[in-house]
DNA sequence: GACCAGGTGAATA
DNA sequence: TATTCACATGGT
C-alpha cells in the first residue's frame, strides 16, 4: 500500500496488480484517446500489451483494477506518479476547455516505450486508429515474441532485432502502404547508429530535428513520440482533428498545420500536451456520437 | 466515385 | 521560405 500523495486518487500496489481510484483516471478514456493501438475489450474490461508487457483492465464506478504482469512497468506507463488535480485545476483558467475537461477527465498522458511508439506513429499518417491497430497487430504477431500471463496468450512488441528482419514487403503486406519504405528506413537507421536514448536529454528543437531526419517522421508524428515516449508536456501535436478545434475555437482560416502548433504551443506552455488530449478525445468523440 | 483518417516527402517557385 | 501533389488502404 502506498500512501498517496494527493487526495482524489487512491492507489494500491501489489504484485501482479494495481487500484487506482478517482476522477482521474479512466480505462476507456485513456484507451480511446489515440496514444495507444494495442487493447481490445476483454470481459467486463480491457486487455492492454504495451512494449513486452501486458495489463487487463476493469473498471467499476471510480475503481479501476489493473492485473499486470509488472506493477512497477504500469505504475509508471500510465503516469500514476503525476497529480492531474493540479493539471486541471491550471487548465481550467481557460474557459474554452471546460467541456473537454468533463468529457474526458480521467485521460492521462501514457509514459510509452520509444520504439514502439516510434514505429506505431510512423504508420499513423494519414491513416486511421482502427486501420493502425490493425497493422500494428499484424506486425507484433510476426514478428513479437510469443508470451503468456495468466493463461492469456499474447505477442510483444518486436525488438529492434525482430523489426529488422523484415522487408518493405511485409509491411506492405501487413498494410502499412507507401508508410512500408519509410519503416525499412527508419529501421535500418536505427541500426545503423541512431540512438534514441540520445533524444532524451536535447533540448527541444535540437529533439525535433533529429527525429525528423528519420524517414516518415514531419513535425506531427514527431510531436507524438516526443509527448507520448519522452513525456515532452510542451509540444502540441496538429493532426486533423486538433486543426478543426484550432479553426471552431481560435480562428478559422487557411493557417498550415505546424503554425497552429507552434501558436499552441505559446499559448500553453508545459500544459500542451495534456490540453492537446483533452480536445483531441472531446473532438473526436463528439464527433462521432 | 469522392472524401476521410492522429501526414510526409519531393518538386516547384 | 511556402505551396502543391502523390501516396496505400479500408470505411462511409
Amino acid at each position: 500500500m502506498l500512501n498517496s500523495p494527493f487526495f482524489l486518487m487512491i492507489i494500491k500496489k501489489e504484485k501482479n496488480r494495481l487500484t487506482v481510484k478517482g476522477e482521474f483516471f479512466s480505462a476507456e478514456q485513456i484507451l480511446s484517446s489515440g496514444q495507444v493501438f494495442r487493447f481490445n475489450p476483454y470481459k467486463q474490461g480491457y486487455l492492454l500489451y504495451a512494449g513486452s508487457h501486458i495489463a487487463y483492465l476493469c473498471q467499476s464506478g471510480d475503481e479501476t483494477v489493473i492485473e499486470c504482469s509488472d506493477e512497477d512497468y504500469f505504475y509508471n506507463y500510465f503516469d500514476l506518479n503525476t497529480d492531474y488535480r493540479k493539471i486541471t485545476e491550471k487548465i481550467k483558467k481557460y474557459s474554452f476547455m471546460q467541456d473537454a475537461l468533463n468529457a474526458g477527465r480521467g485521460i492521462r498522458i501514457l509514459r510509452q516505450e520509444r520504439l514502439e511508439t516510434l514505429i506505431s506513429f510512423i504508420i499513423s499518417a494519414n491513416n486511421n486508429i482502427k486501420r493502425i491497430s490493425n497493422i500494428i497487430q499484424k506486425i507484433c504477431l510476426a514478428l513479437g515474441e510469443k508470451k503468456e500471463f495468466n493463461g492469456i496468450i499474447y505477442n510483444a512488441f518486436p525488438t529492434l532485432p525482430q523489426l529488422s528482419s523484415a522487408d518493405t514487403g511485409f509491411f506492405i503486406n501487413a498494410g502499412a502502404g507507401y508508410r512500408a519504405a519509410y519503416l525499412t528506413k527508419t529501421i535500418s537507421a536505427l541500426n545503423n547508429g541512431f540512438d534514441l536514448n540520445l533524444i532524451a536529454d536535447m533540448d527541444l528543437s535540437e529533439a525535433r530535428k533529429s527525429l525528423m531526419s528519420l524517414s516518415g517522421i514531419g513535425r506531427k508524428v514527431c510531436d507524438c513520440i516526443l509527448l507520448f515516449s519522452y513525456y515532452r508536456q510542451n509540444v502540441f501535436p496538429v493532426d486533423t482533428w486538433i486543426e478543426k478545434v484550432y479553426n471552431d475555437y481560435i480562428e478559422c482560416g487557411d493557417i498550415c498545420r505546424n503554425k497552429i502548433a507552434d501558436n499552441f504551443e505559446k499559448m500553453f506552455g508545459n500544459l500542451s500536451g495534456y490540453i492537446q488530449q483533452y480536445l483531441f478525445y472531446y473532438k473526436r468523440n463528439k464527433q462521432e456520437g
